[in-house]
DNA sequence: CCTTGACCTTCCAGTCACGGGAACCCTTAT
DNA sequence: ATAAGGGTTCCCGTGACTGGAAGGTCAAGG
């Protein structure tokens, strides 16, 4: 398979794939005149890194999962301890986005939004230095 | 004030105001000698971009917020629509980092994390592609 | 045989919001 | 004279791509 072939059946853009070939996760092999041919193998591993990505793990967590992926000798608690440090990444995030949800739409709910230049939310930025 | 003062008053890194002053936020005098020297105005303002940024507003929404705070004709509708466009990103993000943890909070309960190489979390992530 | 179009290739630049570090200048105190 | 502790500019790196330029390859049609 050509990379246009790969990309369609994997749901990754061509140049993603590329990308992925250059930082040494997916590296296929080349015909005579320089295009990359894909095998089943490495579809299901870019299938597998797109299904990984999406699950909001970065790219160095995706290597090593792929890595694990790859072998038969692997334990589950490998891949457990990866996946538990991604979930409390993202409840980090959540927690922080929680946090400015919570702020900004009650300086939403509380502004006019009419003609006038009084703002509360505008209040609630400019706080005072140093204080 | 020189920048140091300045960094300490407002809570930004000398790095990040001088970034600042870089892409036309908040652009200091300088003194004979080239050092930069900031008002309480300047300052204000810069503890105004710190607060935004806190609350995960972008770069250019913070431009647009400082311009409002600078402009004493401004309406409160102005201010009010970047903040409810933002919250809604607030919104997009929170769903976003929900579904995985939704997603990897099941996985992650399912596997065993033994030393046996059976593990639901790659499985999940070895999905068909094109499938 | 030539051309067109759809592929493919490499390489370079840009994104966002800074942070690190080099190399150098200014001021004050010892 | 020198050392410490400010300040300055400039360039590179981050993460994970995306866009675009310049050019090679291949199959089909006139």
């Amino acid at each position: 398979m050509n990379i246009g072939e790969v990309a369609k059946a994997s749901g990754l853009p061509a140049k993603t794939i590329r990308y992925y070939e250059d930082i040494g996760l997916v590296e296929p092999a080349r015909s005579a005149n320089g295009y990359r041919v894909y095998g089943e193998q490495e579809l299901h591993q870019l299938a597998f890194l797109g299904r990984a990505r999406s699950l909001g793990f970065p790219i160095e967590d995706c290597r090593a999962l792929l890595a694990l992926y790859r072998d038969p000798q692997r334990s589950s608690a490998e891949v457990k301890s990866i996946a538990r440090g991604h979930l409390a990444e993202i409840d980090r995030k959540i927690a922080a986005l929680t946090g400015m949800h919570r702020t900004l739409s009650h300086l939403v709910a509380a502004c006019a939004g009419d003609d006038r230049p009084d703002c509360p939310i505008l209040e609630d930025l400019a706080v005072e230095p140093r204080g």
